[in-house]
RNA sequence: GGACUAGUAGUUCAGGUGGUUAGAAUAAUGGAUUGUCGAUCCAUAGGUCACGGGUUCGAAUCCCGUCUGGUCCGCCA
C-alpha cells in the first residue's frame, strides 16, 4: 500500500498517527537544517517536515516541483498554523522518504495562478488537469452527471448505449465520417445525435430512455462548440408537451439545488418564439434583464429622415439611467454597432435629460414633441437613453439583439450568479435556407407540427407560419436543450420529407427504416437534448465549454496535445482503399 | 469562406515616431538561512524578437506572405 492517507484529510485529531502519504511536491521551502515540502494530491495539500536528521538526504536527493514521492511520518501539530487550507493546523514530521518517479520543471506553475497561457496549457493538458481549478469544473462537471442521472433514474429513465458507427444523413450539420475497411467506398458517420435510435427505442417500448452521451458535428467552432460534445438524451413515449416541460424543468431545478443549493420555487416563464424574437430580438433571450426592443415604425416614419423612411424596420431600446452617456461613448456605441460582425451603418439616440428635455442625434428631422413621442413609446424616463437602429428587417433586428446584450452587460445586468432559466415554445416548423432555395426544418425533419396547423402543409406560401411542438430550455441568453414532439405516423412523417424537398425513393432510401418502423405500432412520443458542456459551463460560471472538457480540441478543431488529426499510414490508407488528393 | 487580435528569456509581459549591448517579474541553477506556507536575502545563467521575403546605411519596430493561438461573423436541423 502507498498511502494510509490522502493529502487532504488529516487533522488535529490525527495527530500522533504514523502515516504515510503519497503525491507531487507542490513546494519546497529549505531553512537550513529544515526543510518544508507541500505535497500535493486531488485531495489537497499537506505539509512535510524534514528535520535536523533527515535534511542532509535532502542534499543527495534533492527534491523539484513536480516529483512524485513517498513518505513515512508522523501527524504533528504545527507551531505555526496556516488558516488558508483545511489540514492548515498539522503537517507530517518525516522520518523516511522515497523519490517515486523525478519531474522535469514544468512548463508553467501548477497553481491557481499559473502563468502559462492557453496554448501551452492545452498542448500539457495532463499537467494543467492538476490544478485546482481546472480539477474543480471536472468535479462540477461530474456532480452535474450524477445529478441528472440520480433524477432520471428516480423517474424510471433507462439508460440505453446507441452506436456511433452510423449512418450519414445529408440534413443538419455536417457529418463526420469514417471509412470502412470491410466494405470499401462505404463510410460510416458518427452520430450527431442518438435522435433516430431513441425514437426506434420509443417504437420497442422502452418509454422512459436516456443517454449522457458524445455527439459529433463537423462545423466550425466557438467556445461554446466542440466538434464532439455531450448531451443528455432523452426520449419519453405516451407523453405531451406540457409533460417533457413539466418533467425537465423539475430536472434543471433538482440540478440547480444539488450542484448550487439554489431552489427556484416558482415555474419557469415560458415565451412563445414569436415573442422572444419581437422583443429580444433572438431565440435565446437573456431575460435576467428587460430592455425590450420596440418596434419605431409607426412612430418615425414620414418625418422626411430618408434612413428611418427607408428601412424595414426602426427599432429601440431605452437604456436606463443613460442619459449621461458622454459623445465620446457614444461613438463608442456607434463604431460597436458599425464593425463587421454587427454590420450596421450608424446609430441614432436620443438622450432623456433628468431636467425633462430631449436632445437626439436627428435633431433636423424630429423636434422634442416628436421625441417625447420616442419615449412614451419606449417607456423612457428622464434619465434615460433611446438608442435606434434602422435598416432590414433580420439584420436590424439581430444587431439591435447584439446592442441589448452589449448595453445590457455594460450595465452590470449579466450576473453570472443571477440564473434566469426560461422556456421557449412554438418554434416555427420550417424555416427557408437561402442558400439552397428551399424550406428547410428548423428542429430537425422528426418533428411534430401542431396538430392543427397540419393542413397548412398543403400550402406552399403558409410554411413559414406552421408553428411546431418545438421547445428549448434557455438560461442566461444560452441554449442549454431543446426538443420536440415526434411524429409517430408513417403518413405524416412522409409528408415531412416531402415539405422538404425528398421524393419517396429518397426517403425511403435514407429514413426508410424510421418509417418502416412507424408501422409496427409506434407510441406518440417526444423528448429533448440538453447541452451538457454547456449547462456545466454555466453552473460553473465560465463563458468556455472547453474549462469543463478534460481534453478538449481548439477552435480549429485541434487536439493540440495528441496533435490531431494528423496524416495515416499509407498502409492504413491502402486497407481503406483511399487515395488522397 | 471572412473579420479582428496576439506571437519578444522556460513562462507572463514591457519595449512611441526604425538607431549603441533587447529589459522586468516569475520560474530555473548555486550559495546563505530552524517555522515557512506567494518564504526571504545574495549571485548566476537564460533570446533564431513565430517563420519567409521586401523597404532601408540600419528592422523586434515599417510593408507583403505563411504558420500558430484566441474571439467573432457565416456555418452549427
Amino acid at each position: 500500500m502507498y498511502r494510509t492517507h490522502t493529502c487532504g484529510e488529516l487533522r488535529l485529531e490525527n495527530i500522533g498517527t504514523p502515516v504515510t502519504l503519497a503525491g507531487w511536491v507542490q513546494t519546497v521551502r529549505k531553512f537550513g537544517s529544515i526543510t518544508f515540502v507541500d505535497l500535493r494530491d486531488r485531495y489537497g495539500i499537506t505539509q512535510l517536515l524534514f528535520g535536523e536528521a533527515l535534511n542532509p538526504q535532502l542534499d543527495d536527493q534533492p527534491l523539484g516541483r513536480e516529483f512524485v514521492i513517498q513518505v513515512e511520518g508522523t501527524v504533528t501539530e504545527r507551531s505555526n498554523k496556516n488558516k488558508n487550507i483545511p489540514t492548515g493546523d498539522v503537517e507530517i514530521t518525516v522520518s523516511k522518504f522515497t523519490i517515486l518517479n523525478k519531474a522535469q520543471t514544468p512548463p508553467f506553475t501548477i497553481q491557481d495562478d499559473t502563468d502559462g497561457g492557453d496554448e501551452l496549457r492545452m498542448k500539457y493538458r495532463y499537467l494543467d488537469l492538476r490544478r485546482n481549478i481546472v480539477r474543480q469544473n471536472l468535479e462540477l462537471r461530474y456532480r452535474v452527471n450524477r445529478a441528472a442521472r440520480n433524477f432520471l433514474d428516480s423517474k424510471g429513465f433507462m439508460d440505453i448505449e446507441t452506436p456511433f458507427l452510423i449512418k450519414s444523413t445529408p440534413e443538419g450539420a455536417r457529418d463526420f465520417v469514417v471509412p470502412s475497411r470491410m466494405n470499401p467506398n462505404e463510410f460510416y458517420a458518427l452520430p450527431q445525435s442518438p435522435q433516430t435510435f431513441k425514437q426506434l427505442l420509443m417504437v420497442s417500448g422502452y418509454d422512459r430512455y436516456y443517454q449522457i452521451v458524445k455527439c459529433f458535428r463537423d462545423e466550425d467552432l466557438r467556445a461554446d462548440r466542440q466538434p464532439e460534445f455531450t448531451q443528455i438524451d432523452c426520449e419519453m413515449s405516451f407523453v405531451e408537451q406540457e409533460d417533457i416541460l413539466n418533467n425537465f424543468e423539475e430536472m434543471l431545478k433538482y440540478i440547480f439545488k444539488e450542484i448550487k443549493g439554489i431552489e427556484f420555487k416558482d415555474a419557469f416563464p415560458r415565451m412563445t418564439y414569436d415573442h422572444a424574437m419581437e422583443f429580444y430580438g433572438n431565440d435565446k433571450p437573456d431575460i435576467r434583464f428587460e430592455m425590450k426592443l420596440v418596434n419605431m415604425n409607426d412612430t418615425v416614419k414620414g418625418n422626411g429622415f430618408k434612413v428611418f423612411d427607408e428601412a424595414e424596420l426602426v427599432v429601440a431600446i431605452c437604456a436606463k439611467g443613460c442619459a449621461e452617456y458622454t459623445r465620446k461613448q457614444l461613438d463608442e456605441l456607434t463604431e460597436w454597432v458599425k464593425r463587421p460582425q454587427i454590420g450596421m451603418t450608424g446609430l441614432i439616440y436620443a438622450r432623456y435629460g433628468a431636467d425633462g428635455s430631449i436632445k437626439s442625434s436627428v435633431d433636423k428631422f424630429f423636434d422634442e414633441s416628436k421625441l417625447k413621442g420616442w419615449a412614451e413609446k419606449t417607456g423612457a424616463q428622464p434619465g434615460d437613453l433611446i438608442l435606434v437602429l434602422a435598416g432590414k428587417e433580420e439584420r436590424t433586428r439581430k444587431a439591435m439583439s447584439e446592442l441589448r446584450l452589449e448595453m445590457g452587460e455594460r450595465l452590470g445586468l449579466r450576473n453570472k450568479d443571477v440564473y434566469a432559466p426560461l422556456w421557449v415554445v412554438d418554434f416555427p416548423l420550417f424555416e427557408y435556407d437561402e442558400e439552397d432555395k428551399r424550406w428547410v426544418a428548423k428542429h430537425h425533419p422528426f418533428t411534430s407540427p401542431k396538430p392543427e396547423q397540419i393542413s397548412w402543409m398543403d400550402d406552399l406560401s403558409k410554411y413559414g407560419n406552421i408553428k411546431a411542438n418545438a421547445y428549448d430550455i434557455v438560461l442566461n441568453g444560452t441554449e442549454v436543450g431543446g426538443g420536440s414532439i415526434r411524429i409517430f405516423q408513417r403518413d405524416l412523417q412522409e409528408k415531412m420529407f416531402a415539405a422538404l424537398g425528398m421524393d419517396e425513393e429518397e426517403f425511403n432510401h435514407k429514413f426508410g427504416f424510421l418509417l418502416g418502423a412507424f408501422e409496427y405500432g409506434a407510441p406518440p412520443h417526444g423528448g429533448m437534448a440538453w447541452g451538457f458542456d454547456r449547462l456545466c459551463a454555466l453552473l460553473g460560471g465560465s463563458e468556455s465549454i472547453r474549462d469543463f472538457i478534460a481534453f478538449p480540441k481548439n477552435n480549429s478543431g485541434r487536439d493540440v496535445m495528441l496533435d490531431a488529426p494528423s496524416a495515416i499510414d499509407q498502409k492504413q490508407l491502402d486497407e481503406l482503399q483511399i487515395a488522397l488528393k
